[in-house]
RNA sequence: UGGGAGAUCGUUCAACGGCAGGACAACGGACUCUGACUCCGUGAAUCAAGGUUCAAAUCCUUGUCUCCCAGCCA
């Protein structure tokens, strides 16, 4: 983490800029980050959100939040608040600069204007499907549309009466007059404002005609004054476009458009389009289910901003298409979570063991370093009694070898207490399953080694069970079973994990009944848990599995199976 | 079959004509009252073929593969 503050984070983006500032080009950077508030932030959004801020920062320039909010379908304030919340969350402000595309449309429109005036820009009747036709394919060339020659006053007159809301949706577009032959498609005669009645969720009936993104982007860009507008690989086919525009309509100084390849992550889908679909039909619980790669829902996980922050630093930026290991995410989520988060023992799947030679109605508080490298994080009392719940994967019957924990004629350690030794194991009945240990403790060794120098080598962790509190504990697994949903053949909703969601009733120490939503814990041997923003109660807490401790126990015990 | 972009360990990012390096993952070991953490170690890559050069991942040529573009979405 100091190495990085150290050493400036560099990448080919930042290598551009050293060499515009270098040329004189500008006395400061400006940047910006224009979602659509049309979904929420994920986080391919935040390696963008990382990338804008982080530029302006390093660079003692500015970044700008700009809702791109130009098709009115799909956009809404929820969004738009969602979107702020989410980046105050990683940590990052905009100050003041809070903008909105739906701000300028009156000066997009006189932009409009003005190339119309030029004999840059047309009317144009066809309709969607001859717009389409007369554009040509990616081989052949379009041809000109019928509307083309227009004069400048019929042009003029026509838009004036598309505003003022004289002519059906989709009945005629404004469109950029460019070469119908270009190579790149998107030179063929764009389509830069269509008719659209639906209603805008922020300036409402107040325009029926909205900029197209093309035409949009580059000029809010510069009304900005953004110097640097970096964007994604899939606009590279846009930026002569953007050029066309910016060079068309502004003096002085132009923002430069540079693109990075979008984050793709393993076990996950990051496209909007397939985030909407799984919220719309309810396959998780919104937006902010703590499967989501959403910020909302990771933040509901329990992941912490440092922790994305890092993972964006470390994936890096460049054009190549990627697709990087979630893993690699869960290990900047665990680096920072071993360091903070204080250290709890709770029981997940429990099973009853009884200390035959514990006095009955006794209670020790034992005490418990709240982190086993840090001191200064303090220590916490947990009751000891009588009659214990441990996990039940923490005895075997029949142990293979190399395994450390109880099992018959076997020791172990209790974690912050005694060595226990196993007596005997009760059956049910019914179904055959062990329903309880009886052992015996070592008076001798609380918060010792036994005195006779025999090792003891497995520590488990436990609850009393008098003592414990009952919790709702939710394991979450990646939410799909292949690496890369999106990129699989048929429905990526075919590819769901069913086993993405496990919920248990777990027992965990007293203290944790009290503790505060959003806070963080370990819960040793186990994983890493956050209480859960929305549902949990101080009557019934409710934690959330953020990431599972490294588990190498877990490799040798496959071993077998492997072969 | 047009145009644009990209190919480096399993993954990801670097190396900007001069010893291919880091991180994650994997594997082996040490330590351990968390099979965690930490520490030590191992294996692992320049898309291909030619060319230029004392020297090529890097420059040139040809080829191959992948991604993007034919919304009145962004």
């Amino acid at each position: 983490m100091t190495e990085q503050d150290v050493s400036p984070q560099s990448d080919f983006i930042r290598e551009i800029i050293d060499d515009d500032l270098k040329a004189g080009k500008h006395d400061a950077v400006a940047t910006r980050f224009p979602p659509e508030p049309n979904g929420y932030l994920h986080i391919g959004h935040a390696k963008s959100v990382c990338l804008n801020f982080g530029i302006a920062a390093q660079y003692k320039g500015t970044c700008n939040l700009r809702m791109d909010d130009t098709d009115p379908a799909g956009e809404s304030l929820e969004f738009v608040e969602s979107i702020q919340n989410d980046i105050r969350w990683l940590g990052f402000d905009w100050k003041d600069r809070l903008f909105f595309a739906s701000d300028y449309f009156e000066a997009l429109y006189q932009f409009a204007m003005t190339l119309i005036r030029r004999g840059k820009a047309y009317v144009c009747d066809l309709n969607a499907d001859e717009i389409r036709a007369y554009r040509g394919t990616l081989t052949e060339p379009g041809r000109n549309s019928p509307y083309r020659d227009r004069s400048v006053e019929e042009n003029l007159d026509l838009f004036a009466k598309m505003r003022a809301g004289e002519f059906e949706d989709g009945s005629r577009v404004l469109r950029a007059k460019i070469d119908m032959a270009s190579p790149n498609v998107t030179m063929r005669d764009p389509v830069i404002y269509r008719i659209k009645r639906s209603g805008h969720y922020r300036i409402g009936d107040k325009w029926v005609i909205y900029p197209m993104y093309d035409f949009a982007h580059c000029l809010s860009d510069s009304v900005e004054k953004i110097t640097h507008s970096i964007c994604t690989l899939e606009f590279e086919n846009n930026r002569p476009l953007y050029d066309w525009f910016v060079n068309e309509l502004i003096e002085g100084p132009k923002p430069r458009q540079i693109e990075f390849a979008r984050l793709n992550l393993t076990y996950t889908v990051l496209s909007k389009r397939r985030l909407i679909e799984l919220v719309e039909n309810r396959m998780v619980s919104g937006w902010d289910d703590p499967r989501m790669p959403t910020v909302a829902g990771m933040r509901r996980r329990g992941y912490t901003p440092e922790a994305i922050r890092e993972f964006c630093a470390r994936i890096g930026v460049a054009k190549n298409d990627n697709l990087v290991d979630i893993a690699l995410l869960e290990h900047c989520v665990r680096e920072d979570l071993n360091e903070r988060a204080p250290r709890a023992m709770a029981v997940l799947k429990p099973l009853k063991v009884i200390i035959d030679n514990y006095p009955e109605g006794q209670v020790e508080e034992m005490e418990c370093a709240n982190h086993p490298q840090k001191p200064e994080m303090g220590t916490r009392k947990v009751p000891f009694s009588r009659v214990l719940y441990i996990e039940r994967d923490d005895f075997m019957e029949a142990p293979p070898k190399k395994y450390k924990r109880l099992g018959p004629g076997r020791e172990v350690r209790l974690r912050n207490s005694y060595v226990i030794k196993f007596v005997s194991l009760i059956r049910d009945e019914a179904t055959g399953e062990i329903s309880e240990l009886h052992c015996t403790y070592d008076p001798e060794t609380r918060n010792a080694p036994p005195p006779d120098g025999r090792k003891v080598d497995g520590v488990i962790h436990w609850v009393s069970a008098e003592h414990a509190v009952p919790a709702t504990v939710r394991l979450y697994d990646r939410l799909f079973r292949v690496p890369d949903p999106a990129g699989a053949e048929g429905k990526f909703t075919d590819l769901l994990n069913p086993g993405s969601l496990e919920v248990v009733t777990a027992w965990v120490e007293p203290g944790l009944a009290a503790a505060a939503p959003e806070s963080r814990f370990q819960f040793e041997r186990i994983g890493y848990f956050c209480v859960d923003m929305k549902d949990s109660l101080p009557e019934r807490p409710v934690f959330n599995r953020i990431v599972s401790l490294r588990d190498s126990w877990a490799k040798i015990a496959a071993e077998p199976a492997r072969k």
